[in-house]
RNA sequence: GUGGCCGUAGCUCACCUGGUAGAGCACCGGAUUGUGACUCCGGAGGUAGCGGGUUCAAGACCCGUCGGCCACCCCA
């Protein structure tokens, strides 16, 4: 019988990292609250049109990295390859965008692509969204909150700002046209990708690595040449809001984005820690696309973070708190009566010690090895049940880390007070 | 989709130029009839990813295939 595996670039968090995961989740949370943020709860499947339609027919997620298949009434779904589309879907739907939201959710996306570092089949993000705000203070909001977060996580030290203006639909199309004319006079010097994104697409040809590519581009039309005047003026502002409040960032003019809602702000957060997929977060505004998807010509403008690149960088930065061992109290008994007596007291020990984490012996052995198990649950007590204690109705608490102290035989009526007067503030106890 | 490296015990790895598997850690039991950590003793665990080929003989060599990692590409 062969054994069934995960399916490729789809990964199980096991517990150990399970704690990390959980830091990030908690400390993002906060921060969104703390900026008048909610949570929004979308699907993991809609309909394939919503994608072909927000993110551009020929990017390469459509074209080649959707997990699309026909509904059993023939409709064509799609595992959603990124969020902002469902958001803006449900914002229309639920006819939310009368006034300004600011909404965040978080969950699985899926993209087939080769996987590799800080790349997988099945990823996560946690993704931000605002809509009907048309000035560009709320660009400076969204970075200033993302700023804030990697300082609340400890690995702003480690992570760089790049930004840019990509200008409107117009302003873009026009660039492309004169970019697209200058390199077709440069073809033989490209690299085959790069002739390949001219005809597809040609802004990416920006950011090429080739440095053949990239002689080209040294005398390549700039984008920037191309905005207009409230592109421009609003660029200028969201920059001048960052530097007001010691934000540094790099302006990047090759930091194009490679979905095709985007206009006027784009913004990349990079780390050099994770190899070549360095890019932690980003986002951008994405004035047209509450239209383009049938709604009312309402700004918005979003950003998402990969769960699974800020894991990798928390690890690397050693930034999460030590993962707690899972008990505070680790219970033995001799089986039987004993195993009956342990059983009603550590319920009403639940009761009255809300939080504190109480394992209880499972599967039998001998009390040097019930013995041996407590010690490596990292557990601070080990609370031990045998006959003796059964006919006094009392307990012995053993304590396993604390150097001096001599384990006691109490009645079972003060255990809860004799556990509570110890407790550290901080219940958390460090393990392994 | 393309390329490079790699698949030996649960984990990290060894077995040198082919002679039918070994260590450390982890796990289980014991030394200590009801008491962990250190130490000592013992035990279990592998059809060497899978399939084929070369050979008297393959974990070692060759081909294929599957899987992993990293990079290209793409992007969070």
């Amino acid at each position: 019988m062969t054994t069934i595996r995960a399916i490729r670039g789809m990964n199980d968090i096991l517990p150990d990292e399970s704690d990390r995961w959980q830091y990030l989740e908690r400390t993002v949370a906060d921060v969104l609250a703390s900026y008048g943020y909610g949570e929004i709860r979308l699907p993991i499947v809609e309909q394939t049109a919503l994608f072909r339609r927000s993110i551009g027919e020929v990017t390469d997620i459509v074209e080649k990295e959707m997990y699309s298949f026909d509904d059993r009434n023939g409709e064509s779904l799609t595992l959603r390859p990124e969020g902002t589309a469902g958001c803006v879907r449900a914002a229309i739907q639920h006819s939310l965008l009368g006034t300004v939201q600011r909404l965040w959710y978080s969950g699985p996306m899926f993209r087939y692509e080769r996987p590799q570092k800080g790349r997988q089949r099945q990823f996560h993000q946690i993704g931000v969204e605002v809509f009907g705000v048309a000035t560009p203070e709320i660009d400076a909001e969204l970075i200033l909150m993302t700023a804030r977060l990697w300082r609340e996580l400890g690995i702003d030290g480690d992570v760089a700002l790049q930004l840019n203006s990509i200008g409107s639909g117009s302003d873009r199309q026009a660039y492309r046209a004169a970019l697209v004319s200058y390199l077709s006079g440069h073809l033989d010097a490209l690299d085959e990708d790069s002739q390949r994104r001219l005809h597809t697409n040609p802004l990416r040809i920006l950011d090429s690595k080739d440095p053949g590519t990239r002689a080209v581009l040294q005398q390549a039309p700039l984008l920037s040449d191309y905005l207009d005047e409230e592109s421009r003026a609003d660029f200028a502002r969201v920059c001048e809001l960052l530097d007001a409040a010691s934000v540094p960032y790099v302006i990047n003019t090759a930091l194009v984005r490679g979905l095709d809602y985007y206009n006027k702000t784009v913004f990349e957060w990079v780390t050099d820690r994770l190899g070549a997929q360095g890019t932690v977060c980003a986002g951008g505004r994405y004035d047209g696309l509450v239209q383009q998807l049938g709604g009312k010509p309402v700004p918005g403008i979003g950003f998402a973070m990969g769960k699974e690149r800020l894991v990798l960088m928390l690890e690397a930065l050693q930034a999460a708190p030590l993962p707690a061992a899972p008990a505070d109290v680790y219970v033995v008994n001799s089986g039987g009566s004993a195993e009956c007596a342990a059983f009603a007291a550590l319920e009403s020990l639940r009761g009255a010690l809300p939080g504190l984490r109480i394992v209880q012996h499972a599967g039998g052995g001998s009390f040097r090895s019930q013995m041996k198990k407590a010690d490596k649950s990292g557990a601070r007590w080990a609370l031990i049940w045998g006959d003796d204690e059964v006919a006094s109705a009392s307990v012995t608490v053993k304590p396993l880390r604390e150097q001096g102290e001599e384990q006691v035989t109490l009645p079972l009526a003060e255990v809860a007070a004799f556990l509570q007067r110890r407790r550290t503030p901080d219940t958390t106890t460090q393990g392994n």
